[in-house]
DNA sequence: CCTTGACCTCAAGTTAGGTTTAGAAATTAC
DNA sequence: GTAATTTCTAAACCTAACTTGAGGTCAAGG
């Protein structure tokens, strides 16, 4: 092999966990951008484990592949991201998180008020106005609404 | 309208803001289970509105229906659920919500080690072996590999 | 009675995030 | 040099969670 061209895309997956196809997936939404070899095939730099990876991360945490592509928007095209490359949208990131995790606490303190106590009266809730909409998977519904009806006589 | 027969499912659409075909769908999906008035409309309880916010506010958390459906097993068939049933089935679910928001703490505080320093390598971080399967939307990546690459040289 | 809007069923379409398949070409291993 | 892997593309398929559409019914107001 031809030293320092760059690592197939089997290389990758082996190193990640992803499926091949996933990588490829990936190209095709803009996540990542290999080049070619004379052959046609895909060739990658050995750091883009570290894209993958981060990739990997952010999907767990609940951010879409749109989401994602914007956080890696951060980094540069030409060379090899540093540490300070990584530090640096890994901010920006950190403060999603950030956000993430107080709903979530603010849900669970509330849990209580909003479900425990059975009037699931959400002005009450954490979720009421969700704004955390990396949370939403697919079409999900829209927004939450209370129960303060009318009378709230069994049927 | 004959008294205390039952609210309708546009209703409930107005009350919690889900279209009224996610109802119906929550329907088919074992969920919910309204009656039939004579004409073969559907009806609900007033309290369904609870259950309905209940799945919504299980589904931002990052549950997939069958999930909810197996909580919402533990509520009363025949009567309008008390708080005291809200209450007990709000206990399983907080475990679930704590799980949750320890990942992602421990994601936060491991950020800096993960990202951060660049190297990505995961057997620092919280999501190398993710044990919170609610967090994983479709057919998501399987696992994370760390970047402990042999030479990592530049390509 | 008539109209209007809410409701019905059932089938098909949609989106995200991929996987699978088929047939061909490139690379690697012996 | 040949065989075994990998990789390539393009299109089809997959699941979850819904939405949309067609064609028809029910209920309330005037």
């Amino acid at each position: 092999m031809a030293a320092s061209s760059g690592v197939s895309i089997g290389y990758l997956a082996d190193r990640t966990g992803l499926a091949v196809s996933a990588i490829r997936y990936y190209e095709a939404q803009g996540l990542i951008t290999p080049w070619r070899n004379n052959g046609g095939q895909r060739r990658f730099f050995r750091a883009d484990i570290r894209r993958l990876s981060f990739i990997m991360i952010a999907q767990q945490i609940g951010f879409s592949l749109p989401e994602i592509r914007g956080f890696l928007k951060a980094l540069p095209g030409g060379r090899t991201p540093t540490p300070e490359d990584w530090a640096k949208i890994s901010e920006g990131f950190r403060d999603h998180l950030d956000q993430r995790i107080e709903t979530l606490q603010q849900l669970r303190s509330n849990l209580d008020g909003c479900i425990g106590c059975g009037c699931l009266s959400l002005p009450k809730c954490a979720l009421y106005n969700p704004k955390d909409r990396a949370a939403q998977n697919g079409q999900g519904p829209r927004y939450l609404m209370g129960d303060h009806a009318e009378t709230e006589n069994n049927p």
